[in-house]
DNA sequence: ACATATTTTTAGACTAATCTAAAAATTAAT
DNA sequence: ATTAATTTTTAGATTAGTCTAAAAATATGT
């Protein structure tokens, strides 16, 4: 425990708010605590950067940490992360929905965006986007008071011969992939018939708009899709 | 000259950008150079720390700075100025016009909206808004190319007697003067009806929206107008 | 279980932006 | 034209965030 608590500030800095940000994502996909080296990773960073952050986000009670022990989240930490995704998410939708940008464009700017200190800017922005639920990449938007609906996840991949679906979301948002998708003409709500599958390499032809594709692993693991008939 | 010019960074920071959004503006009402002090004020911080970063920015070529002789934005700190304006008013605009925000709550929102990066989203933002060539004080919006047009500085307090104008600015947009002007029913397009004039304390007897409004010179002389019929 | 590998933390240094206090330069005043 | 007042700059510290390199703790392998 340090001095730092008589002087800290109780606004958080972007950085404070991307290692939040990071953590929150992290423990998604993990029940354990977060290990100091994957939030390196995710930021790009050093661990001892990370040691150095996390010791003062402890201090301001968003996160529990035991040295050696990796992180985890207060509720207090997972809050205001949820709050800085929902921010990053209602930016996207206003890009892509009034200021044509495409889905690989988004997030940079949104990056930026999602930092903006206003209540009622965020109210207001969700107001004028008629509360969406979904960003343009198929994930949910948490609402006003954190809730986060989320994704059934059935991948493209786990879909059988003559099943059709319809495009919920990426799991990848990189640049590469939803440009490859732009180029297939795979958007959210298309609907994706399966024609076959190899097992050899696991890649699936299928039928998109009224015609053929082949698709590899790759591709279908990483879309999440949503059954709407069976034969 | 110093060893930093190796290691400079091409984006500037928020910091840098506020010296140079400063520097601009004390620039505007003042044809000489602009004093350390000056800025210090402006900017709520010591004349010490503006003499370091007056230094950071003389290096990186956007001011003109010599000892003791005060700076000048270069033509290239000119334009980066210009352009952090642009980009406050128009999310000025933006706030006001869809996100219901008023005239008096959207100056610390931009102040953080400003210094987003990216190119796109700027001229997007001013494409969505159609083009708006003033913002909700009325102050112009300098265009893609950096040109400003400029307010013929025709106040309130020097219209005449039985004269009529409109509400084409605001001079002071302090939130104060901003709330007043609110309550008074005063907004941009108001028509103003020049009653009477109290030699005595300069205060005005005015006509607006059927009703009469007796405005001290405080008031009449930050609101800019357009004269629209003498008598 | 013990040596090795990996992870994490500490220690010390760096940059950006700020401050206080003192020194230097400029401006104003008699 | 000197002195006094003001402004500006320098010098040295401080905080936030980062880094490298070394030390400490934990995890792994046989």
């Amino acid at each position: 425990m340090s001095v730092y608590l008589l002087t800290m500030n109780l606004e958080l800095s972007q950085t404070e708010e991307n290692y939040l940000k990071a953590i929150f994502s992290l423990s998604v996909s993990s029940s354990n605590t977060i290990s100091t080296n994957s939030i390196a990773e995710k930021l790009n960073t050093k661990a001892s950067s990370v040691t150095d952050m996390v010791k003062k986000l402890a201090d301001k009670k968003l996160v529990d940490y035991k040295k050696y022990q990796g992180v985890s989240l207060t509720l207090k930490g997972k809050s205001i992360a949820v709050k800085i995704i929902r921010k990053h998410r209602l930016w996207e939708v206003l890009l892509v929905k009034h200021l044509n940008f495409s889905w690989d464009e988004v997030h940079e700017v949104a990056e930026q965006l999602e930092h903006v200190k206003s209540v009622k800017l965020t109210k207001q922005l969700d107001a004028f986007l008629e509360y969406p639920t979904h960003d343009p990449h198929g994930d949910p938007i948490p609402d006003g008071s954190g809730n986060i609906a989320h994704h059934i996840e059935v991948m493209l991949s786990s879909i059988e011969k003559n099943e059709k679906c319809v495009v919920l979301g990426v799991k990848d948002s990189s640049k590469a992939f939803l440009k490859y998708l732009d180029s297939s003409k795979i958007k959210l709500g298309s609907s994706i018939k399966v024609l076959s599958k190899e097992v050899f390499d696991n890649s699936m032809q299928i039928e998109i708009q009224g015609s053929k594709l082949s698709v590899s692993h790759q591709i279908s693991k990483n879309l999440f899709v949503k059954i709407i008939e069976s034969c």
